[in-house]
Parts: structure tokens; C-alpha cells; sequence
DNA sequence: ATATGTTTGTTTGGCAACCAAACAAACTAT
DNA sequence: ATAGTTTGTTTGGTTGCCAAACAAACATAT
């Protein structure tokens, strides 16, 4: 609602926000930083101490040089305040995050999936257990905020999982069964997990001045999310940024969603795979592939042309729509990018109005690990947003 | 800022915003729904009252059967407290609408533009001479909030026409030039004609319940605007939305924009008839075509299939990236779709996961002045927006 | 006709949050 | 030592909201 106290949790929000993206400052640098008085910035900062979000250091003002008046108090947060968990149920593995309340990264375990196409009970089961131990090894169990959950595949809104080709699921009520499991521990958002990616990528690509993205997470299939105006676009279902089933034309190299000459069937892993041995190349995984390219094979070369001429295709697609500033690049996929990268543009630019620039296209510095890491964010990244 | 004064200022926003879209309503009434005390509403009114913009009206409860207790004061919005302008540069006429401050039309103007390719300080002086003649005709003229203009070409967040092809434009900086002409009324917002378009369709088409949406304005070219979560989506430049620059493969039946196999290429009034004549057909104009439709002519009606397989692939485009509720078909090309209805749905299905539902497509019920009413009603709407 | 009940709108007193200004504290520079 | 500067706190005043009481204007029952 809109009433005074409404002022003061934006204003303790605002305060919280300050000290996590600038480090530690002291109560008149917040007072100057928000537009308060000195007195009203003292007020909000003894509400946090109070709370515990934020402590006040010893640690001397470290460029203190030619600086008159009274020496600040400096304050910063509390890590210890909060707990942020993040996890990937995966095809190959089950990852867990942990993050402490300035986003600090202090635990991350993996656990590895014998089976495929495991039942949706196994993997709850696996994740459940990881979660547990990881409670057990805190002082205060009280700090953990919740849990945000991410598998490969479609998501609706309500925590069900559609389809996830990946672990062989279709309309599984994950979210449900987790937090029935977790009690009491929440388990806030269920989601794709390219969103969750792309929230540990875009925190290194240029953080919260990156306002309009793209992402694509290519491995075996291409996830895709879409940042616009710094909001995930999540459409009227959660199933927005679907990249890789975009019908761009033709047949594909192969056929992964059923969907004929679907992105994803030029540009994924089993698509590039296909394309090379068709050619008469032999390869039964990327990294043999990688290697004959290394070596300057020249059908694999010729392979990748084809791929990064379909990626620009794409992308031109994703510009026109879109008009985003970076295009990012993440999942085993992209480490093609750089041999193809001149087709690529060049497909890319012929398809667009000569009038825009085009998008700065980046490889995703982050591994494999971002997934987990990138869902706990998002539920860290939340918490600091303005209520 | 978060100051207690900002605080009133919502809530004269929220208590404005719900006179706008309920209508009439008391003291106690806007007590309950914006969660206030009727004494903190009282006050609020009183602000309203005071400002202007806001009436107590003398009219009785229209539905007061077994009603016991005190007779309500009904409050409205002042109409004549506030006027939005619109307009909208077109290759055949220039048109100005005018809107109340409820949001009726007042006023909605037309003169016809006699020569092709006209300078861009014609245009403007066209235009502000039709302002100026509006301006004259009120009794008050502080009450003009200002005025949205709206082109058909590509247009930048600051202001300038980058390609406008109807008009033959390039590198217009046009909002400096109508803020200068017609200072010290302000120029607001210079924008796409699909984006104006799309808000006054938007308004018949759910209005603000209708979040995710991709409208479609289908004439000479194809213009777009992508709603959503209740956004335009703008992109880092202000190009986003550009639907008809969609490369969706192959050449197309004709090339308007210089992208080969572009959505509008396949799609937009010249594509039709240019794939007609190619067939044999004969039309010069989209009217002769709809004639020989009406009249069974088989050509005809295999070249709509056609188009509407190809509108069908840019749907399931939209679909897969957006997910959006609804796609508005606007413009007099709009008009082919009954004709081609099943076939579009087919092509747009068969593109499509089966777990996704599939958007529902409607046809706008507005017409050509739909573009300068959108203009000026982004104007009105911001105004009663939360600030 | 009178009394009772209901709903509206206003008034009064109190609370929370802010600001402005004065003040005390802790340092540097001369 | 003294003056100057910056920090953090205290005090008094304003604004906006709420809660509760009240007055006004009706309908209905007796």
C-alpha cells in the first residue's frame, strides 16, 4: 500500500541496495547517495543494525589521505545475515549454490547422475539430500531465505514442468514436490534453466547496466532468455525465450523438438554432429570435434561455416525483434563461436536494415556451474530489489 | 525521491487512476478500494478538488434500490481539466486527434497530403498549422498537456526519423524540429506508427488485462509493437518490434525493405498483389484484390493460402519468443484473413510445441485513425500511470 | 410522527517518517 | 592552542496516514 512506513521499508531498501553494489560506505555517503539528511540516513542505518543486515567495521577509511573532519564510521553487510540456495537438476549431474547475503559464492556441490532419464522422486530425492546436509552444516538454519530450482526444459508459471527432454520429464508438478519434501524451507521459483544462466552471465557481463540481452545456452539443445529493459521476458505462460524452437525455415540438420527447421536443429550439439558425419566426418562428441578443427579439417571447417551462417540467421532474427545490446554466448556449443564468428556476422548483417548497429556478440566467461550459481542469484538479486 | 510527500502523490495517482477506469464513484468508495480511511480519502479529494481535476457531480446513485444510509457524493474526472494531442505523419494525410482528460475524443482532424516524398518541414508546418487551429479553438489553451507523433519508419529514442520509406525520409531529427515549431507547446514522444497504433487497439482489446500481446499493422509494409508484462517493448535503440524485418527465409514474392525473404516481403500489401500478378492475376490496388476474392477467383484465393502459410510462420515466430496471449492483426491487409484463416492457423500450429496453447488472433476494430487516437491516448495513459 | 439503524463524510488526536538546524565529537592544518 | 571540517546525534516542526468519535442524510420499523 502507500503509507509512511511504506517510505521507510524503500528507504531501508534503497540503503541495503547501496551497500551491495558499492561496498562499504558510511552513514553521510548514504545520506548523499539516497538524497536524505545525515539524521534520517542514521535513523534508517539503526533499523538495519538492529535487524542484523548490516554492521558497522574497525577497518579505517583505507584512502584517507588529505581528509579532514571527523573520521566515518564505515558500514557494510552483514554476510552472515542470509542464506541464498540455487540449484540445477541436470542430465549428467545435480548441483547445489549457496550464497551469503552479499551474493559471496560459499558453497557449490555436485552430485553426479548415474541413471538416465531418471524419475522425477530420484532427482528430488538426490537434491533433497544435498540440501539437507547443507542445512545441518550451518550454526543458525534460520538464515536460509529459499531455494530457486532450475532443469532443462519448459516451465509454466505454476511450477510444473512441461517437458525436459534432457531427463525424459513430462508434466511433472516439480515445485510442488520439492517443497513438500524441503518443508519448511521455501522453494520460491522454478525455472529454465537458460534463465538461471543467464542471470549468473549477465552479473559479469556488465551486471545491471545491461538492460536489453540475449542469451543463448547451447549444448544439447539451445536455451535461450531474453532480457528486456532488465526484466527476464517471461510471457503470458513462462514460456517465453524459447530459442531454440524458433522455425527459421528448411529441415534442419537434424530434428530435435519435432519442430522442422527449428534453430536449435541447425545449431545445437546433436545438429553439428549430424551435419559433420552426413559430410562424411567422424565425430560422436563435440570435443572430437573440437579437436579435428584444431587440426584445420577442412570439412569440419566447412561444418562450421554452415553452423555460424544458421547462428547469424538467428540472431538476425533475435535483432530485429529485439534490438538488444549483447548477444552472450554460453554452453559447450559456443566454443565453436570463434571459428565461425566472421560467417557469422556476415549472415547477420546481410539480414539487417544497414541503419542498426549491430548487437555486441560475447562468449560467456562462466561454466558450467553457472546454472546453480545464476538461480541463487536471482533469488539474491530479488531480496535487494526495491519492494 | 522516498519522502512522506511522495507518498500523497501515489496515492492522488491511484485515486485519479481509479476515477479513469471505474468511473463515477464516492468518497468511501475510493476509501475501500485504495485501501485508505475515508478521512485520508476525504483529504485526497480535496487536493483533486482543488487542483481542478476532479468534480463532485449532483447526479443520484443510478442503482440506489435497498440502499440504506447517507446518499453518496459521486466524484468524476474534470474533462475539460486536461487535453492530449496526437498525431500521426502519414504518406497520404496528416491527422491530429484531440482527448479530454477522461479520454474521449474531442477532436480528430484530417488533411490530405497532395504530393509523394514531401519534405519533412512541409509535414511540420502542415501539422502545426492544424495545432495551432485546434489551439485557437479553446477557450483555455494551458490545459494542452502536449502531443505524441507518430511516423511510419524507424524511429530512435531521441527523436529522430532514421528511415521513413512511405514518407522518403532518412535522418530526420523531426522531434527538435516540431518542439521548436511549436513551442511552448510540448512535443512528448515521436514513435512508430505500429506502437501508437497498438495502443489504441490495445485499449479496445482487453486494455490493461491484456499484458502480452504482439499487434500487427499489415499495409504498404508491416509494422509491429510487442507488448509486454503490460510494456512496449523499446530495445536498447528503440528499434524493437520491427515484426515486417523479420528474415524468415527464402526471397519473398516482392522486396521492400532490401532484406531478402523479410516477413513483409511475403506479407504486406505489395507482396500480395505482386505474387498475384506474377500468378496472372490482375490488381493494381488491395481493393481489386478483395473483389476477385469475394468472387471466388481461384488464383486469388491460392495466393491468400499462400500468404496466410507465411503469416502463419511469422506467428509461430512471435509465439515461440514471446508467448504471448494475443496477436491483433491491423490494417486494411488485415482484411485477407478470414480467407486465409485455417491455413495460417495450420502453418502456425504445426511450428509450434504441442504443449504450447496457441495465442488467440483477432482482428482490430479500429481503422485508420486509429494510429493518431493511439498517440495522443500513450499520452493520457501516462498521465494516470503511477509516477 | 418518532425512533432506530446504516452509510457517508468530517473532525480530532496520535503516530511515523521525513527535514532543517543546531550541537557534540573527532579529526587535520596552521 | 586555535580554527576549520566532516561526521553523527539531537531537537523541533511538517506532512500524511490511521483510529475513533461525530454529524449528516437517508431508509425502515413501530
Amino acid at each position: 500500500m502507500a503509507t509512511p512506513t511504506a517510505v521507510r521499508q524503500i528507504n531501508e531498501a534503497r540503503a541495503l541496495a547501496r551497500l551491495a553494489n558499492q561496498g562499504p560506505m558510511s552513514r553521510a555517503d548514504l545520506a548523499r547517495d539516497l538524497g536524505l539528511t545525515r539524521s534520517t540516513a542514521s535513523s534508517i542505518v539503526a533499523s538495519l543494525l538492529e535487524a542484523g543486515s548490516v554492521l558497522e567495521t574497525n577497518e579505517p577509511d583505507p584512502d584517507r589521505a588529505n581528509k579532514t573532519g571527523r573520521p566515518a564510521i564505515f558500514l557494510r553487510l552483514n554476510p552472515d545475515h542470509a542464506v541464498f540456495l540455487g540449484a540445477e537438476l541436470g542430465a549428467r549431474c545435480v548441483r547445489l549454490c549457496a550464497l551469503d547475503f552479499r551474493g559471496e559464492m560459499r558453497e557449490l556441490r555436485e552430485r553426479h547422475v548415474e541413471i538416465s532419464s531418471p524419475e522425477p522422486t530420484v532427482m528430488v530425492q538426490m537434491l533433497a539430500e544435498m540440501v539437507d546436509d547443507f542445512v545441518a552444516s550451518l550454526t543458525d538454519r534460520s538464515v536460509v531465505r529459499g531455494m530457486n530450482v532450475s532443469v532443462p526444459g519448459v516451465v509454466n508459471l505454476a511450477g510444473e514442468v512441461l517437458r525436459a527432454p534432457p531427463l525424459g520429464w513430462k508434466h511433472v508438478p516439480l515445485k510442488d514436490m520439492l517443497s513438500d519434501r524441503l518443508a519448511p524451507l521455501p522453494v520460491m521459483t522454478l525455472m529454465n534453466d537458460a534463465d538461471a544462466f543467464a542471470a549468473a552471465a549477465l552479473e559479469i557481463h556488465g551486471g545491471r547496466s545491461l538492460r536489453d540481452a540475449v542469451l543463448m545456452l547451447m549444448e544439447d539443445g539451445v536455451g535461450g532468455c531474453i532480457l528486456s529493459d532488465g526484466q527476464i521476458l517471461k510471457g503470458s505462460q513462462g514460456f517465453a525465450g524459447e530459442i531454440g524452437h524458433m522455425p527459421i525455415g528448411g529441415t534442419g540438420f537434424c530434428n530435435i523438438t519435432g519442430i522442422d527447421g527449428a534453430f536449435e536443429n541447425y545449431t545445437a550439439r546433436r545438429a553439428i554432429l549430424a551435419r559433420f558425419r552426413e559430410q562424411g566426418g567422424e565425430a560422436d562428441r563435440l570435443g572430437d570435434f573440437l579437436t579435428r578443427l584444431q587440426n584445420g579439417d577442412t570439412v569440419a571447417l566447412a561444418v562450421v561455416q554452415e553452423w555460424a551462417a544458421y547462428l547469424g540467421k538467428g540472431m538476425a532474427l533475435l535483432t530485429t525483434l529485439l534490438n538488444p545490446t549483447s548477444i552472450i554466448l554460453g554452453g559447450r556449443v559456443s566454443l565453436l563461436f570463434p571459428y565461425g564468428q566472421s560467417e557469422c556476422l556476415a549472415s547477420l548483417q546481410r539480414r539487417l536494415l544497414p541503419e542498426t548497429t549491430l548487437p555486441s556478440i560475447e562468449l560467456s566467461k562462466i561454466g558450467p556451474e553457472g546454472t546453480a550459481i545464476g538461480a541463487a542469484l536471482m533469488l539474491h538479486n530479488e531480496t535487494f530489489a526495491l519492494p
